[in-house]
RNA sequence: GGUCUCGUAGCUCAGUUGGAUAGAGCAACAGCCUUCUAAGCUGUGGGUCGAAGGUUCGAAUCCUUCCGGGAUCACCA
């Protein structure tokens, strides 16, 4: 490739002049600053110490020898220390020559090698989804495809937590406050119907809280002795217990969030492989301990609890197994994570897990080495940053989360309403229509949460966040559709358009071939750095190089047909990149808009 | 308190192995539709890259200290 060239390139002619091979790692070409002409440009300050000439001697010397023996190079000059080079553009040509007709370009075949795991979503079955939700799914879809996209083989799965004394809550809510709602009978979400239970156990917890306070319990005491409490503690050892009736009220409402559950992933576009439910892996993970304590990695308390001393690795001790036997989150971790090494033998398992749980994924890896679990190190936190509203974090008792179905509704209609100003939607059918508008307001969403890196907490105005202008996902969709636009006219007109033979660039076509060869290189960092953000700034790059061209340069009314030709051509590659990136985010492109 | 993490324009964010005068979008202001989709393009203004030291030819980027925000350190998940 072009960077290969020029750094062999530039490794000879320094041998030639000076007699010395130079280091390496020093060699780096990067991308020439666009004040400046040229497209590569490396910088010869390291090599001041090895040849004792000033720099801009050095980089006139090397560009001279380069120039000559290297074909790809048609000019340079000399900035300070930095040796400017332009590339021809018959190199370009030859590289559009070569790419344009592939449809999957950038992306590898897949390989036989051990699949991937991702684990993402993991909801908890007591209440709907919430922007934070969002990210996660989003994140982890993403990711997903960009791995496949490197070639890897990829298998999406979902744990869901769909036991516990979180359910029990909602359950014991619903029998006491519920009056036989369903979500046929009250028109309602089942995951919305199951969460406003959840918050009535926690408004009807306070109040007993409040009246125990009065009544002098203290503090510590509090949750123990709320009857409520006991309830639901009671109940949750029902249902451990196989309890016929609670089992039976568990599923129907286990149901209800499922179908709501599937009804808003099927509406972000994200799927999965496989399912789990904690239900039938919590259990998992006892053997592992008493493996780890017939070992000697894991100790006893006087109590019978189970423990992992990690102080030696800067941690503290964790427990495993309390002290009647039944097991903890890390507990259900550990076996959850060898069923998965076992069932699918993976090159990596990666969890998008919020960085809150940074500390959980440090302690599980740390365990599964004491315990001598070789594939510890496939394990991989996926670490994302929480988002923030601008009253602060998002808190469900509190009402301040953004619900997922609201949140795609408002932003459907916010794109019905611009699209209409605009006057776009007077052409299309209804269904047309609807498609449309859940095109963009989605593909706003999803390029606003991707684009950031995923690592950072981000911030999200429900008011002013999500725009229809600048860098935004519709920006890109927008680029796409006139890209449409004008390959359906020339199609209209009968333009033929298949081989290329220009063989001169303007300068803002050379710009849009040189965008669309970062793109395989871009790729392959987005799947090593596990960022859709790569991706989706890279896509915010390409649309503007785009309209710039598009802006500048004629296109059906150009009239020498080599030039209209080629022209179609270029348009036609970079609306099959931007498609394809685009859905590596899981943002689908309107034909028009 | 220990550990981790973040701090870049009024706001939201880029800036990955140290490189030239730190970039976008939004917001503000000024232009461009009888011409391929104006959800676009062009331009103006806006910065002590949290602060101070250090490493070096060169630091937003690496190191140290400090300031400020967040997360975590549960017999919760």
């Amino acid at each position: 490739m072009l960077d290969q060239i020029l750094i062999q390139g530039f490794k000879q002619a320094f041998i030639d002049l000076y007699g010395e091979e130079p280091a390496e790692n020093q060699i780096v070409f990067q991308k020439t600053r666009t004040e400046f002409e040229g497209d590569r440009t490396i910088v010869v300050f390291p090599f001041v110490k090895i040849v004792r000439k000033s720099p801009e001697v050095i980089a006139d010397e090397i560009g001279n020898r380069m120039l000559h023996s290297v074909d790809i190079v048609e000019r340079f000059n000399v900035v300070k220390g930095f040796l400017n080079i332009l590339i021809s553009d018959s190199y370009w040509i030859t590289y559009f020559n070569q790419h344009y007709k592939n449809t999957r370009f950038g992306f590898k075949e897949i390989d036989n090698e051990a699949p991937i795991v991702v684990e993402y979503s993991s909801p908890n079955t007591n209440k709907p989804l919430h922007l934070g939700h969002v990210r996660n799914n989003l994140l982890g879809f993403s990711v997903s495809e960009i791995l496949k996209a490197n070639g890897h083989r990829v298998v999406k799965v979902n744990l869901v937590n769909d036991r516990g004394i979180h359910i029990c809550k909602s359950m014991l809510a619903w029998q006491k406050w519920g009056e036989n709602r369903t979500p046929e009978n009250a028109d309602i979400k089942g995951d919305k119907l199951v969460g406003e239970m959840y918050v009535r156990f926690d408004k009807e917890l306070k109040s007993q809280l409040a009246q125990l306070v009065e009544e002098g319990v203290p503090e510590n005491e509090l949750l123990k002795k709320a009857p409520l409490m006991l309830e639901a503690q009671d109940m949750l050892q029902k249902w451990e217990a196989g309890d016929a009736q609670i089992r039976e009220l568990w599923n129907t409402m286990n149901t209800w969030v499922y179908t709501g559950f599937d009804a808003t992933y099927k509406r972000l576009g994200v799927d999965f492989d496989k399912i789990y439910y904690e239900s039938e892996t919590y259990l998992l993970g006892k053997d592992l301990v008493q493996e780890g304590l017939k070992q000697g990695v894991l100790f006893k308390k006087e109590d019978g609890s189970v423990w992992c001393d990690l102080t030696s690795d800067g941690l503290d001790e964790k427990l495993l197994l309390r002290a009647d036997g039944t097991s903890v989150y890390m507990t259900q971790d550990l076996g959850t994570a060898e069923q998965r090494a076992g069932e699918y033998h993976p090159s990596k398992l990666i969890y998008v897990v919020g960085n809150e749980q940074n500390y959980h994924f440090d302690v599980l890896k740390l365990v599964l080495r004491k315990l001598k679990r070789d594939w510890a190190d496939a394990i991989e936190h996926l670490s994302y940053g929480m988002v923030e509203l601008p009253q602060g974090k998002m808190k469900s008792r509190e009402g301040t989360v953004v619900d997922a179905d609201e949140l795609m509704d408002e932003m459907v209609l916010t794109a019905k309403t611009m699209t209409e100003e605009l006057g776009k939607s007077t052409n299309l059918s209804e269904p047309e229509a609807n498609k449309l508008y859940h095109q963009i307001g989605l593909g706003a969403l999803k390029y606003f949460i991707l684009k950031v890196d995923p690592k950072k907490t981000m911030m999200f105005n429900p008011q002013e966040s999500v725009d229809f202008n600048g860098n935004t996902g519709p920006f890109i969709q927008y680029t796409h559709a006139r890209i449409n636009s004008l390959l359906r006219k020339a199609v209209e007109l009968n333009i033929r358009f298949e081989d290329n033979q220009v063989v001169e660039l303007l300068s803002k076509e050379k710009m849009l071939i040189s965008q669309l060869y970062n793109f395989p290189s871009i790729l392959a960092d987005a799947g090593i750095n596990r960022s859709p953000a790569l991706v989706a700034n890279y896509l915010y790059d390409l649309a503007k190089d785009f309209n710039q061209f598009y802006q500048e340069i004629p296109i059906l009314k150009e009239e020498n047909v080599i030039n209209l030709n080629f022209r179609l051509l270029l348009c036609s590659f970079t609306q099959h990149v931007l498609q394809s990136a685009s859905a590596l985010l899981g943002m689908e492109m309107p034909e028009k808009m």
